[in-house]
DNA sequence: GCTATATTAGAATAATATTCTAATATGAAG
DNA sequence: CTTCATATTAGAATATTATTCTAATATAGC
C-alpha cells in the first residue's frame, strides 16, 4: 500500500530562513550580486537543502518576491473590502501603501526599487494572477464609487496609476534615501492629490470613459 | 618628447555597438540573464575588447544606464527651460514622458522597468549629480509657478511625484503590455490628473509648504 | 617609417551556479 | 517500536560564466 506523502516538521521553518536570507541578501546588494554561497551561509542551510525546496536562484527569487507582493497586496484588498466614502477610501489606500512601505523596507526595496528581472518566467502566471485578483477588487471598488458619482470615469487602466502612482514614485525616493518629508505628511498631502485627481466634478475639459467597460 | 593619448577613429564606433547589443541583451532577457558571450556575439566584439572599453558587466550595465537617463532627462530639462503657463507645462512634462518612452521601449523597459540594481557604485556620483541638475531645473520651473499663484504649494520632494508618479505607473504597465488606452489618450488624461491635483485654489484642507526652501 | 599607445583576440583562470550521490531524518503503517 | 518509503540534508563533483592575462595588431602623431 503507497504511503501518504508527508512534510517534514522543519521543513517550512528551514525555507522561511532560506526565503528571509534571501531577502536580506537581494534587498542589500542585489539579485545578481548576491551568490548561493551567501544564501548559504546566512540561512544555516546547505547547498543541497537550497537546490531542494526552491529550485535554484531564480526560482527562489521568485518565491520571495511572490510572498512579499501578496502581502503588501492584501493590504490594498482589506482595504478595497471596507465600506467607506470614495475620499476616505483613496486616503486608506495612499495609506496602506506608504506605512506598509515604512514598516517592511527590506521587502519594499526588493519589489519596488528592483523591478523583476525576468527570473519569474514559471511564476509569471501565479503573479498575473494575483494582479488580476487585486484589480477585480480595485474594478469594483471604483465602479461602486463611480456609480454614486464621486468618482469620474476614465480608462479603467488608469485608475490605479492616478491612485497609487504618486505613491510609488515617493516610496522608490523614500528607498533610496532622497525624501525629507515624512511619510505621515506625504500621505496627507498624496491622499488628497489623489481625491483631487479622480473626484467627479472637478473642472476639466472632457470627461473620460467608463470603468467597467 | 610624450606622446598626447589618441583614441582611435573606430573606438567610439565600437564602443556604441557594444552598448548596442548590451541593451537589447539586458532589456529583453535581463541583467544578470544575458552573459558576457551573448554581448559579445551580438555586438561583434572580442572579450577583451569588451574589458577594455568598459570594465565589467555591471560598468556596462551602468554606462547603458547612464546613456539612456541622460536621453530621458533632457528632454525634460528641454520643458523646464521652456516658457509655457503652468497647465501647458505640465502636460508638456506628461508628454514627453510617455512620448519618449513609445519611442524608446526598449530603453524604456531597461531604465524604468528594471531599477538600477546595485552595479552602479561607482556611477553613483554621476547619477546623483544628472539628478541634481533635474532637480534644479524643476525646482526653479515650480517655484515660478507657486510665487505666479498657478501651482500649490506643497514639500518639495513631492513635485516630480505628482507630477510624473502616475506617467510612471503606467509606463511599467505598458511596458508589460497591459494597458488598453493608447498612449495619446493616456496623456490627455493624466496631464489633466498632474494639473488638478498641483493647481492652485483647488478645494483642500490644509495647504503645503515651500519647494525652494 | 618609427614608436608609443590604444585596441583586439582568445586562451587561461577564477568565481559561482547547479547537479549528483550518498547519507540521515521523519512520519505513517503495521 | 520496527520498518520502510519518502523528505531532507550535506557536501563533493561538475558546468557555466565572469574576469584576467599575454601577446598580437592597428592607429595616430611625429
Amino acid at each position: 500500500m503507497k504511503r501518504r506523502k508527508g512534510r517534514h516538521a522543519k521543513t517550512e521553518s528551514r525555507k522561511r530562513d532560506i526565503v528571509q536570507a534571501a531577502l536580506r541578501c537581494f534587498s542589500e546588494i542585489g539579485f545578481s550580486e548576491t551568490s548561493m554561497e551567501d544564501i548559504r551561509r546566512q540561512s544555516g542551510a546547505s547547498t543541497g537543502s537550497i537546490y531542494h525546496h526552491f529550485n535554484g536562484k531564480e526560482r527562489l527569487a521568485a518565491a520571495v518576491y511572490l510572498e512579499g507582493i501578496h502581502d503588501y497586496q492584501a493590504g490594498l484588498i482589506e482595504v478595497f473590502q471596507e465600506d467607506q466614502d470614495a475620499r476616505e477610501g483613496l486616503r486608506s489606500l495612499v495609506e496602506r501603501h506608504l506605512r506598509w512601505v515604512e514598516e517592511n523596507v527590506q521587502w519594499s526595496r526588493y519589489l519596488f526599487q528592483k523591478r523583476h528581472s525576468g527570473f519569474m518566467a514559471e511564476t509569471e502566471e501565479l503573479i498575473a494572477a494575483m494582479n488580476r485578483d487585486l484589480m477585480e477588487h480595485a474594478s469594483r471598488w471604483f465602479s461602486r464609487h463611480i456609480k454614486e458619482g464621486k468618482i469620474r470615469r476614465v480608462q479603467g487602466d488608469l485608475y490605479m496609476s492616478l491612485t497609487l502612482g504618486p505613491c510609488m514614485e515617493f516610496t522608490r525616493q523614500f528607498l533610496l534615501g532622497q525624501t525629507v518629508t515624512g511619510v505621515g505628511k506625504a500621505i496627507d498631502v498624496l491622499a488628497d492629490a489623489a481625491w483631487m485627481s479622480l473626484a467627479a466634478g472637478a473642472r476639466r475639459e472632457k470627461p473620460g470613459r467608463t470603468f467597467g467597460r
